[in-house]
DNA sequence: ATTTGTGAAAATATTCACAGCG
DNA sequence: CGCTGTGAATATTTTCACAAAT
């Protein structure tokens, strides 16, 4: 993801790790941080995958990706493939990420411990309204966004997360990459502009509930039978009632990436 | 995406949308209603694919699997668009979700605007705690988990959102499946196990910082000069050596989804 | 005996580039 | 003309299946 940049290549080779496998590999490491936790030493690709919600070809192709750190017969050694993974991600290092958009949704991420634990430093909360401003949240005070140059000169930080209101994001954006940020999360749900070199994922609440809205339509259209001339057919009514015959109701949205 | 599904055929052709185009669709929409809002009437591929972060022959390589409904020479119309993109996602009826798990992440997701504005009704919030139960969020009392069965009947709920802490949300997971609940949205940063023909999407807030980071890193070290023969390359110890001065930092994760 | 690591095959997804329609 | 819709060409990802290693 993260635009449509093309991977780097080198001598016509693909270099380095495939996007999809990336996006895996955190998924690898919580499974070995829990495998871990439960003290197993070594595990098969095959109990790994099961682990990891993947198939074990999948996941031994993953990790080869990173070097032959496997010993055949026997399986991967827990804590090595914790370290490797890790270093492959960067997180051998506790990268400092600043917040911008103390909402309710922001207020939420301030106190996400999953960011700590996974190799995440908040270094500063910001937030545009001057009421806030010094309002302390999870052990941090809410800074003015004016602040934010002086911040991540400072700290160091070279990723931003985004929860302000969708009207506000680009600005931010804009904001976050002059002051030297060149990765960014973003929780508000519109697309951002970014100049290359700078990386940006995004996370929409509601788009992922629009994924599973699709897959329920179709598995309510299979077990009502296959009908109509070409598919996507009526809609009559089955589960969810209201079969409104007009298309999704529209409310403001751009205010607020979280609040009531 | 929803684990490894295989799409379903008929007669040999794909049938339905693949399901790259699916995750794309509610950007789409999300790009017409802003375009609506500023009261444009008509778009190009072209328009929209910008508007949407993708390039444009993507874009309508996506729009020509709901069908044909633009018009060449001059674009397609930006409410026909939206309602075509509603109806191929089953946007037309407003589903019902229930919120398990009202901690710091649930409450913001309880208050989130955008679920109500694109399809979405929560009909109730669940909690274990006995001591919230009662409690009243975002217009919504907190309803004792053993409730849910009821709720999920009566206001024909077929999505359920998980927020709760890791540790509770394959048991959470569980109960709504057998409550009738066939698609689920899960940020516990775990793995969920559910039968068939139910679908399971995740949010992990680590894991896109972590996918960052991996890119920054790759930023970091390609601006240091490539090093080393073949890229990652030389790690000292090629096997076995815990290379790393120290691994990433590790904290006890499996508490709550989102809470200090 | 097992289980990794990986070529080769199959399936998906993206992009190109242009015929064809308005 | 300009722009859509789409075959054909690429690129990426997944899966198969087995030789190699312990």
């Amino acid at each position: 993801m993260s635009g449509d940049r093309p991977r780097i290549r080198a001598a016509g080779r693909t270099r380095g790790v495939p996007e999809a496998t990336v996006a895996r590999l955190p998924v690898y490491l919580r499974a070995l941080h829990a495998l871990a936790d439960t003290g197993c030493d070594t595990v098969s690709s095959e109990e790994l995958a099961v682990a990891a919600g993947v198939n074990s070809a999948k996941l031994r192709k993953d990790l080869s990706h990173l070097g032959s750190y496997g010993t055949r017969g026997v399986g991967y050694e827990v804590s090595l493939l914790v370290d490797q993974i890790s270093r492959a991600l960067g997180l051998t290092q506790r990268w400092a990420v600043v917040l911008v958009g103390v909402g309710n949704l922001g207020h939420a991420l301030a106190g996400y411990a999953g960011f700590a634990s996974r190799g995440f430093r908040i270094a500063a909360l910001f937030d545009a309204d001057a009421e806030r401003v010094g309002e302390r949240i999870a052990g941090l005070d809410i800074r003015h966004i004016d602040d934010l140059d002086r911040v991540v000169e400072e700290e160091q930080v070279s990723i931003g997360v985004i929860s302000t209101p969708s009207a506000a994001a680009q600005e931010v954006a804009d904001r976050l990459v002059e002051a030297g940020v060149t990765s960014i999360l973003n929780f508000a749900p519109c697309v951002l502009q970014v100049p290359d070199g700078v990386d940006v994922r995004k996370v929409d609440l509601a788009l992922e509930l629009q994924i599973l809205s699709f897959h329920e339509q179709r598995k309510a259209d299979i077990a009502k039978g296959p009908h109509g001339v070409n598919g996507t057919a009526i809609n009559g009514t089955m589960k969810g009632g209201a079969v409104t015959p007009l298309p999704a109701p529209r409310v403001d949205d751009a205010r607020e990436v979280v609040g009531q």
